[in-house]
DNA sequence: CTCGTTGTCTACCAAATGGTAGACAGACTG
DNA sequence: CAGTCTGTCTACCATTTGGTAGACAACGAG
């Protein structure tokens, strides 16, 4: 694949994740990239195409980064932290890629259960780990599974709320992005500690 | 305002929280009701001054109830799970209405600024409560606008992101979603304790 | 009975949307 | 040089969408 073809990409996942799928036209894609729509449907067939070209793109990414800070770190509450750190770095550098992941799951069609199963192994990963750590007596005891649906909300939420954020005067900016975080993590921490 | 006017509100809200705004035409909505487009466009003028309605039924509706139950429930973190009580009760049985409020964040328009006008002051009273416990010791110190996104994040989150669960293999049913609720609880309470 | 009001409908319309058909230019290959 | 393949474009098309214009029936008031 030639490099229109991955330009098309990124600009989908773009539009995609921040305007919504049904929001954006091929025609937007293709006007942003100064190029005709007719060349969008040479790439991908179709807008179903090229939003599940989208969904397997972000998440091969998150997929890649969330594998390497699970088992790259130490145990306990640090790999916790190490997964939030993570995505936290999504939601400032990528925001696009979490709106789509929140898209897709509001659309719920058959790219979100293609997304889900990409993602399952993650996920049961992540569930056995808190599981063991509950076991280990350093997280406290509940269901590993509904505590890792917690977590998530909480950090895509905080992550993709900007809306919310402004509502509450919150500031964007580094600084006021470096407290967020800092306080992201500590709520988790004692959310989760024993 | 005849009963048409307020079904085809109701209708629209439901649609707009549940498929979102650009997704949902006004053709559906007329037809979930057996009445034509025009019949809606004579109840409201357009498609946004529908949509502004919804959001002003919506906000009022979540201002009622959150108001009541920040005014009456008893101190500390009692009165955390009061509010966290009625979300999750919004969150079984009117999701489309906390649909709505997520999807108006996203759609970033006029209408979301509104909306967050209409909240201000519930949120100022919620975070100059969290204040004061913090003061009090009842609370872990921090930040409490941040405090409050976060458990606004993590309460909205868990609301609305059902494909999230799929992903997790979260059974659907009264009894996991009770599960759930005391999980959730528990979550914020520890997130929350000094 | 007549007349204005109200609410719903049929008949359109212009613009936008996803998609098809095919022309055409350039580059590589025999 | 002829021919094929690749990538982009112009020209359309059917459908959908938000919205306008106006007919029409029911109905209460004078």
């Amino acid at each position: 694949m030639a490099r229109t073809g991955d330009r098309i990409l990124d600009e989908a996942l773009a539009q995609f994740g921040t305007r919504g799928y049904e929001a954006t036209s091929l025609d937007a894609i293709a006007a942003a990239l100064g190029v005709r729509k007719q060349t969008v449907l040479y790439w991908y067939p179709s807008k179903q195409t090229l939003l599940d070209a989208a969904i397997a793109r972000g998440a091969e990414e998150l997929h890649l980064a969330l594998d390497a800070a699970l088992g790259g770190a130490g145990p306990g509450l640090d790999r916790v932290d190490a997964v939030m750190r993570v995505v936290f770095r999504f939601a400032v550098r990528r925001p696009e890629l979490l709106g789509l992941l929140r898209e897709v799951s509001r659309l719920g069609d058959a790219a979100a259960i293609d997304l889900g199963g990409r993602l399952q192994p993650l996920l049961d990963r992540a569930a056995s780990f808190l599981g063991e750590e509950m076991e280990a007596g350093t997280i406290r005891r509940g269901d590993a599974r509904l505590v890792l649906l917690l977590v998530y909300s909480a950090v895509l939420g905080v992550s993709t709320d900007l809306g919310a954020q402004r509502a509450l005067d919150i500031p964007a900016g580094m600084a006021s992005l470096a407290r967020l975080r800092r306080e992201l993590f500590a709520f988790v921490r004692a959310g989760l500690a024993p």
